[in-house]
DNA sequence: GCATTTGTTCAAATTTTATTGAACTTGGTT
DNA sequence: AACCAAGTTCAATAAAATTTGAACAAATGC
């Protein structure tokens, strides 16, 4: 009877379990699923790097949760595969990375910036159809309103560096 | 024949429906609805004050959404209620209230903030359970991660007023 | 080359979230 | 008081997002 730990879908603990409490509900503020959270909640309090299957058997989700959450998680930078220590192993593991301004950082370029840079795309394919507004006054108020929204996203795109910095390390 | 503005919904123009996609864009970045990325959107290109039903009408959606859209854009301070001009009229029109920092300072207080505290308290009542736990490896890498937890938790409560004052005007 | 282990992809099922619409409340008017 | 217009609420429905799981690919070792 040697089935040490073949498919033990060991319990999470309470400090586990709470911890990745607090991420599913952070994620969830940043539009991120919950399967996001429990991943990085789980990673970030395990001291030990884990495997998409340890994922899969710890949290209880499915094989092609883990697989999307993770790729999400490495595409933030919030997960650093570990190699080193066992060459021979051809399985992944990972670890949280948890520098607060690299996961801004990733947050912004991967969440924000694309959004930030679609939106002044739109904006600026604005300008043809102002000229169709005949009343003036109208027209006015467009041109001002859209300056306005063009300025938001300037300073948005301003602002999130300065942000990031000063979550320094 | 004199049915001059009834029931005439209205057809959005280019410029409001485009002005309008953006919005939809910008709120479904900040997990709201897209309801009321269009309510809020066309309050921001229109000259004059909306009321309820013309948002019903223009939009094309239902007075439930309207009412609920605009509750939500009131508790974020984005939109005025636009009293004065006709006092005999009991109806509530709305405009755009369109200063940055007053949208960003609503958005987290109303989105942002609350998360924050509910985190905090969650991370403050984990205590006991780390001295649950035996390990004594294991426990002092417990307590590191939920101090820098705890840290990352004031580093943003101390960044959102800045941010905010970043924002300036 | 074949079997095995690891990981990915994506259509279908599920779950979550938003929207609708009808019943209800409020307040003004005759 | 009865009526009407304006707005809210909420259960039912529709829409959107997430999760699953099975088929597929890639890489290793026999």
């Amino acid at each position: 009877m040697s089935r040490v730990a073949a498919t033990s879908s060991n319990d999470l603990c309470s400090i586990e379990s709470q911890v990745i409490a607090v991420f599913v509900d952070g994620v969830k503020v940043l539009g991120l699923p919950r399967s996001i959270g429990e991943i990085y909640g789980l990673l970030f309090i395990s001291p030990d790097p884990l495997s998409l299957d340890d994922l899969v058997d710890r949290l209880g989700i499915s094989k092609g949760s883990a697989s999307q959450g993770l790729k999400t998680l490495r595409g933030l930078g919030a997960v650093r595969e570990v190699t080193g220590e066992h060459l021979t192993e051809r399985r992944t593991y990972y670890e949280a990375a948890t520098e607060l301004k690299r996961l801004v950082g990733g947050f912004i370029r991967e969440q924000i910036l694309p959004h930030l840079k679609s939106g002044r795309d739109k904006v600026s394919q604005l300008e043809p159809f102002i000229q169709e507004l005949e009343d003036e006054e109208i027209r006015e108020f467009a041109i001002e309103r859209i300056e306005r929204l063009d300025q938001w996203m300037k300073n948005a795109s301003k602002v999130l560096p300065v942000l990031q910095k000063l979550l320094g390390q």
